[in-house]
Order: structure tokens, then C-alpha cells, then sequence
DNA sequence: TCCCACAAAATTGCATTCATTTTTTGCAGA
DNA sequence: TCTGCAAAAAATGAATGCAATTTTGTGGGA
């Protein structure tokens, strides 16, 4: 589709996403619009659909902010994340090929060998690949649409559960894991349930840990 | 907030989600203008924004369409909703207060004697009002927004899992809620999110089967 | 009768314009 | 210097205008 509207849709989710605009700071239209090049008129639709989705808020005649992500939402976002991706395991095992899950022990393999180098560069990629993987599996449209929207949201807190500072949880994170594909392999769909809930859980707990240890701008100011 | 757009958006939300416009139905910009006594900009605002919810299709330089939604994504539809309901339970279990269980507990026993004495409307709205206070209890604000968008795809199918054609359903319906309070009363989180999902699929093959005896127009020229 | 080409009408996407509201600026008075 | 207020400037919300695309309607030819 050629429309500008979702183009800019695209361009400016991203742009919002990746944390290039301040947490709490005014959308200017106007900017925005010379950025792109286009009139006000598509900017702003995609603006309502941004508020729709949770990355701004829009405040009657005072225009788009970027929403302010508080430790509370942070904790609830996880907690839907957890609940999402225990329904993508069940799925899963209910749907999953032989192929698709041979690739995910590969990966599951490969991000091992990181472990054990200590690459959290090349474990990350491998453990990301694995959770979308088995969203993948559970081949369900809604499913994934929404599991990507509060993936973004998240992104855009900035929470990577950053084991580097966390060097305990890696282990625990890699046992895990290990559950996970174990509970996958005999196609154990409630038990897989549980475990990837209760591993999300620890990764928020993880981040939560390491943010009262360094606290960023994210939770600074909150309450400005 | 007296936005024109979000009473518009609102309202026609509404008016797709009460089924007024038939599915595959083009959405006329011009007759909604009319009827809303608006301008085309804030409807076309709206429509952006339905149509990132999945209510409505947006074709370039042809229209917003009603969404046709076919079988397979009704079984989707109902495997989130699953998803979010078992999500619901877990959290409710390490949240909920003791005023609030009494709450459902009342419900359940109403619900009961609905139940006895085969009134299917109150059972049904004793029915929703658990399932609702359990969202409330898990006190997870995405959540129930995510839950509320969904709830209302689904409701846009028209898919009542109509007990009264299948009253074998009834029964075994009754006993899962006992399991769900059962559950809920003892805060067992798993246990309650791994009966809530069965039992939305459970809801979801009994409305399926449903379909199947009487196929109506929802299923009816899916493919035109 | 059926089919296709072609022009008229309607519809869509986006830009522009206008009215209101908010925010900033400037200045008088204490 | 600081405060309060009024006017200017800017920004927002919504309507209107305009070019481009699609849809509809019609007539000619097979």
C-alpha cells in the first residue's frame, strides 16, 4: 500500500519507538511535518492512532505527548507480555511443525553456546529469536499483532532486562530456557504456559532489580 | 473530553460493534458525515484508528469496508480472549481482595440459581459479570483495555455461545465455574488460568458447533 | 444480446483555510 | 524587581477545496 497516512504510521511509530523523542515531551506537529513532508492532515490521523495504541497520549487542545511510561505500567506491560507469550507456548504446542521446532532447539542450542562464551551481544539476538519464534508458531494473526504493539511499547521504556548487570539471572535465564524447549518438545501446552509466565515474571523482576540499582531518566521525574 | 473525534470515534465504534453496518459493507464517508452531522476529517480520523482495532479494512482509494471476519479468526479471536482470561485469573489470584471474591462468589451463586431454574438471560449476565470482575480483579489497566477490543471483534462476529441450543454445554459450563471459584478461592494462579483457557475453548467449540448445525450469515458467502 | 471502450459522476487522499483555544510576550503598576 | 493582565503569536481542531483515482453509466460494435 502506497498511502501516505501509512507511511507515516510506519515512520513515526518507529521514530517514537526507538526513543527518539522524550518521554513526556510535546509531538510537534508542525516539525514533524516539515520532517516528512506532508501537510498536517495525515500526521494527525496517525497521531490518533499512535493515542490508540498507548505510545502518546493527546490532550484536548494541547496537543500529543509522548507517554510517560511509569514503574507501574512497566510492571503491568510485562505482566500482559507474560501472559501473551504463555498463550503463544499453548498454541504452540498445539500447532507447532517437527521443522519449526528444530529450529527453535537450533537457536535454543546457539544461544547456549553464547552463554557459555559469555556473549550477551549474540544471546539476546538468539533468545529474542526464540520468543518470536514461538509466537510465530502459534500461528494466530491477533495474536502476534498484539504481541509486536506491547513488544514496541516496551521497547520504548527502554527495559532490556540487562543480564550483563544481572549475571546470577543469566544462569537462571538459561535453566529456563532449558524448560522451556523440554515442556515444547513433548508438546506440554499448560506446563509451557506456566513456565514462560513465570519467566517473564523473573525478567521483570531482573529489570526491576537492576533499575532501583542505576534508575535512568525512566523513572526519574516520574511524576512531573 | 469534548473532542469531536473521540465521540465520533466512539460512537461509531458502537455503531460497527452493534453489527448496524452488515460485514464486507462499504463504510460510506459521505452518509456517516451526514449522520454524524461532521465533517469528513475527524471520521477519517476515526476510521484510522478502527482500523488499526481490526474492525474495519482500509483500501487505498477505495474505502473503509466492514471487516469480513471468517472462521479461522473467530477460533483465533477466542484463543486471545482465552489467553487474556487466563492472564486475568492468574493476576486476580495474587491481587484480588476479599470483598471482591465475595463479589464473584455472589455472582457464582446467582449465577447458580439461574441456572436451576433454566433462566438463560440472567445466567448469561451473571456470566459476563464474573468474567469481567475477574479482569478487574487482575487490576491491570493494558489488560482490560486489551480485553475490552477484543471482546468487541468478537462481539462484532455475533458469536453468543448459545447455551440453549446446546444444553448439554450448560451443565458442563456450570462445573467449570464451580473450578474457576473453586480456584479462585484457594488463589491458585496456574490452576485458575489453565481452567479459565480450557474453558473459553470449550465456549469457543460449543459456539463452533453451533455454527456448524446452523450456519448463518457470517459464515454464509465468506469467500465473495 | 453481450461485451468493451470511454466519458461523467462520485469518492478518496491530502493540502489548505478558518475559527478557537492555549501559550507567550510586553508592559503597567505596586 | 516582581506580579498581574491584556494583547499578540502560535498551535490545535475541524471544515473546505482540489487533484487523482475509482466507480458508474452509456453507447458502439461484434
Amino acid at each position: 500500500m502506497h498511502s501516505l497516512h501509512d507511511e507515516v504510521l510506519t515512520r513515526l511509530r518507529e521514530f517514537i519507538v526507538e526513543g527518539n523523542l522524550a518521554a513526556g515531551a510535546r509531538v510537534p506537529e508542525r516539525l514533524l511535518c516539515e520532517r516528512f513532508g506532508i501537510s498536517r492532515t495525515p500526521l494527525r490521523e496517525a497521531l490518533k492512532v499512535l493515542a490508540s495504541e498507548g505510545l502518546i497520549d493527546l490532550l484536548p487542545n494541547r496537543g500529543a505527548r509522548v507517554r510517560r511510561i511509569g514503574e507501574r505500567e512497566i510492571v503491568e506491560l510485562f505482566d500482559v507480555m507474560g501472559g501473551l507469550e504463555a498463550l503463544a507456548g499453548r498454541l504452540a504446542c498445539e500447532r507447532i511443525t517437527e521443522t519449526a521446532f528444530a529450529e527453535i532447539e537450533r537457536l535454543h542450542h546457539e544461544m547456549y553456546g553464547h552463554y557459555l562464551r559469555r556473549d550477551l551481544h549474540g544471546y539476546f539476538a538468539c533468545n529474542q529469536a526464540i520468543h518470536d519464534r514461538i509466537v510465530q508458531a502459534a500461528d494466530n494473526a491477533p495474536l502476534s499483532a498484539t504481541y509486536a504493539s506491547f513488544a514496541g511499547r516496551l521497547r520504548r521504556a527502554r527495559y532490556s532486562a540487562n543480564l550483563d548487570a544481572n549475571r546470577d539471572r543469566w544462569g537462571e535465564a538459561m535453566r529456563e530456557h532449558e524448560e522451556i524447549l523440554d515442556a515444547l518438545r513433548r508438546r506440554a501446552g499448560a506446563e509451557l504456559s506456566d513456565i514462560l509466565f513465570r519467566h517473564l515474571r523473573n525478567k521483570r523482576r531482573a529489570a526491576a532489580d537492576r533499575e532501583a540499582a542505576s534508575p535512568s531518566e525512566a523513572t526519574a521525574g516520574e511524576n512531573a
